[in-house]
DNA sequence: GGTATTCAAATTGTGCGCAATTGAATTGTC
DNA sequence: GACAATTCAATTGCGCACAATTTGAATACC
């Protein structure tokens, strides 16, 4: 079953609380909705690669840097190895690119993409435009918003820190 | 293994591709990094509660409008049965909600808050304000972002509505 | 009345996303 | 040079997220 997007309910809020609640205040909401919508419209454009969303991703990232640590590859895109194993493996499998240990310290593998996984950068060129094409906002209220999700990503990331260091 | 967010890599592009595959130009990404943030963010405020991110979500409709169905939900959250199924069935295992078919349309199915769910309700209402600290981001700017965030999805939605259609 | 179509939720299978643990390799210390 | 502590990737287990299919109920049509 395919959701279809309601408009928000009415609501009547009991005056006490008023309105932290409401979901439509949510920026948490507002972020997860969007990421969502935002995977759905990029799966068409994909699927002719045979890529999911998050390779791709790790895809853009090892077209800028080939042969990074999956632990680099890991900070570039705020995963972790329970994530980024399995992905690499199928996309190995897929023979996209190879993992081997490094020579100099074998606790480290390393990630090169194959011919065919520098290839797909040309295949995948007209995606940006293709997928700018369909959001119908403008260019520069795109990069605006790109720069203050970059930034509010940092503020949360510093939170988190903050969290995790005051846990000792 | 925790990322640990690392400063982007310089770059150096062919001059054909003119930063267009740059993952750092990328919205998609942008809302992608910072969604996985947020719900980081959100975990350790939700786990004395014992609810994940996505049953909090839930509870923030319910806690708006009781009784409604599984689409209902469904619609208002962007996700579908396979998804919010087994996630109310954990609930309701928790004790937060009954689900019953509806005496009108038996297809329905009907979600509605016990007590306990209803409850928690106060026990949650520290967490946006908590969240709001933890993020150190202006009111005002937060509920700007949260305004664009809600038109992009909605631009969006439009445009995966229009793909659909079009595959007719 | 009976059949076909439509509709709602559940089920199945795949791929993330992460916490927690494991195991192997390296570094630090003596 | 031993050996404890640290680091890195892999593994395990659980909970989403969604496509595709199934099951059963309601509606349309004849």
């Amino acid at each position: 079953m395919k959701p279809s997007l309601l408009p928000p309910a009415p609501h009547r809020e009991g005056k006490a609380a008023a309105g932290w609640q409401l979901l439509d205040r949510q920026v948490c909401f507002a972020l997860y909705a969007a990421s969502l919508a935002m995977t759905k419209l990029y799966k068409p454009l994909l699927e002719p690669l045979r890529l999911t969303y998050p390779q791709y991703l790790a895809l853009l990232v090892l077209w800028e840097r080939d042969g990074l640590g999956v632990g680099e590859l890991g900070d570039r895109l705020g995963l972790d190895s329970g994530t980024l194993t399995p992905l690499l493996k199928r996309m190995q499998t897929a023979g996209l690119l190879q993992r081997d240990r490094a020579a100099d310290d074998e606790r480290r593998v390393i990630i090169k993409l194959t011919p065919a996984g520098r290839a797909m950068k040309r295949e995948a060129r007209a995606i940006p435009v293709q997928l700018a094409a369909a959001t119908r906002c403008s260019h520069d209220e795109m990069q605006d918003l790109t720069q203050r999700l970059q930034a509010l990503r940092q503020q949360l990331q510093t939170a988190l820190d903050d969290a995790d260091s005051a846990a000792h």
